[in-house]
DNA sequence: CTGTTAGCGCCTTCAG
DNA sequence: CTGAAGGCGCTAACAG
């Protein structure tokens, strides 16, 4: 026997297969393997199915990054920056976002921000740099220059959960306004008369608009608002305790207190029960097992993964219907739950 | 006056400007410009600065898509695929990824598989194809063949709460053996002797696991392991407590009860509070609030994140050092913590 | 229905 | 220290 003439062939692909590997194993050009992957009309079927075939037996991977260069767009994938995935308002909204594109067949990439201002730009900056098609961003401050599209290469942004300052963008936003308008008128119906409010900083939207429901309510009731039954400073359950224990032991205690989050709520409802007090309660933000407490409760409730989803929606319509309308604002109802 | 002469112009950057747009202002080549953006050696601090100042005149963005391809790799960016970013302990999975990657100057790009296999398959696809520098993988079932290295193109895979079925990986898993053995302990050094277990399905790693480490901390107190005491088939909080319904209303009841997550604990704890029944109860699973149930409880606790982070950490270095040694498995681990 | 040509923007290689 | 060529893998635009 001779030694069998050793063929020429190209080195053996120490790299993953591309479109010519296809096309030469499926005896076409790569202009038609590519229609052919692209499911691109005018390429007949026996073709089809050769190219098809012969990009499965090789296990090709359509090379992303060079299909982008060509399109000079990423091709369905968005960004979202949030400022704090373990909390799980951000975590039901970064899963709305997902959802909301994934039904499209589109992508996210995240970011989180950790509500650091500077991260977040760089975050920003990275997501323009990959030519991404569109960000959502849970602003971390109330500086959004950087968020500005001609920044951006033109690149659409929507807002979610805080509004656009000196920019014009989409934004979603909780209606924190009538739901703590609507909680307290709650109370108010109910005969209480003192209605204490344990707040959030007013620097912040969410502060300032529940804040505003509050005051409303009152208003319309034609109840005066009382600076000694409002308190802003409180930063987590414990302190919240310490500022309804304050409140219990003013000279004209509330009937009834609102906590602007369940950290409010939450501390409320450890002072009241630790003296016994007889105070109705409500707050904003449901929170999971709000059934166990051992007093009724209400609770303004809504669902964060909403904002994702609405904000997801904006920004396609702004990212397929070019050029689009003026900036828009959303804002995500909320309803009123009773635990008893 | 006459018309002044129209100078050659290239058409004016409807898109975003390029290197080459940095290069013609800073008066020198693409090449110099890469190199001076890339802050690579071999470029005076003067021609730099002129280079940086071009850029950032012109609001120059690097075109990854670009880069990427030149590289051949995404330089930086790694997927994580998780099975549900709604539930809290994927979210903080995730984001422990997202900070340990974050150090080294990397990004994640999520997924949420929704636990549909075929979406997860999907994922990884997409992330192969992207040349992503590697996968962090929550899987959604038992069957791993698609995340076999070979299946793509070498890129690494680090699965994450689940071990690896018929293909060799790297995974970080929770110490669910062990911290359900130390609690179960725990409750027959108090002088339980009838100890029950809510269970999950055993076809899940943590459910075997945990059962196991249950039936191991009453053999090594010579306790029979009867049958009557496990139940196995609760899917939430409420069949949870008819399955506790069931054991209190046993001829010998337990004294004690074990929910192997925090659905079973807490359907357990209705049911013994309905009945105000004198049960010691212990569970897997912190819970937010834990602290607000009206009687004893103790909890295996552990921190997601750390499943995130320690996952992330062994993927890097499997993308750094290559080639790397064999499969390796990481054990977080848990620790006892009791509310009164 | 299929193929050829050209170039997206960047960086590696090799010369000055 | 700086620059000139060339090509990564893909697809739009134009033939045939």
């Amino acid at each position: 026997m001779t030694v069998s003439e050793p063929r020429r062939l190209r080195p053996v692909a120490s790299s993953a297969p591309t479109l010519r590997d296809v096309a030469e194993l499926a005896e076409v050009s790569t202009m038609t393997a590519s229609r052919a992957l692209r499911d691109d009309r005018g390429v007949s079927a026996a073709t089809r199915d050769r190219v098809l075939a012969a990009a499965a037996r090789l296990g090709y991977l359509r090379n992303e990054a060079a299909r982008n260069l060509r399109l000079g767009r990423s091709d369905g994938l968005i960004g979202l920056v949030v400022t704090n995935l373990a909390n799980p308002f951000y975590s039901q909204l970064a899963l709305g976002v997902e959802a909301a594109v994934a039904e499209r067949g589109m992508r996210v990439m995240l970011g989180n921000s950790g509500e650091d201002p500077a991260r977040e730009r760089q975050l920003v900056q990275d997501f323009a740099s990959r030519r991404l098609d569109g960000l959502v961003v849970v602003p971390a401050t109330h500086d959004h220059a950087h968020l500005s599209p001609t920044r951006l290469r033109g690149m659409p942004v929507v807002l979610a959960a805080s509004p656009p300052v000196k920019v014009d963008l989409d934004a979603v936003l909780l209606d924190d306004f009538a739901g703590t308008w609507e909680a307290v008128r709650n109370l108010i119906a109910d005969g209480h008369r003192r209605v204490a409010f344990l707040g959030l900083p007013a620097a912040s939207w969410t502060g300032s608009e529940r804040y505003r429901g509050y005051c409303a309510a009152l208003e319309e009731a034609d109840l005066p608002i009382d600076p000694q039954l409002s308190s802003h400073r409180q930063r987590d359950v414990e302190t919240a305790r310490h500022a309804t224990d304050a409140l219990l032991d003013l000279d004209d205690p509330p009937s009834a207190i609102f906590g602007a989050n369940n950290r409010n709520t939450l501390g409320a409802y450890r002072a009241i029960r630790a003296r016994a007090a007889t105070v109705a309660l409500a707050g904003f933000d449901d929170f999971e097992f709000a059934d166990l407490l051992e007093m009724p409760l209400t609770v303004v409730q809504y669902d964060p993964g909403e904002l994702g989803r609405r904000a997801a929606q904006l920004l396609c319509e702004r990212i397929v219907d070019d050029p689009p309308a003026a900036p828009r604002r959303l804002l995500v109802p909320t309803r009123l739950v009773s635990y008893y």
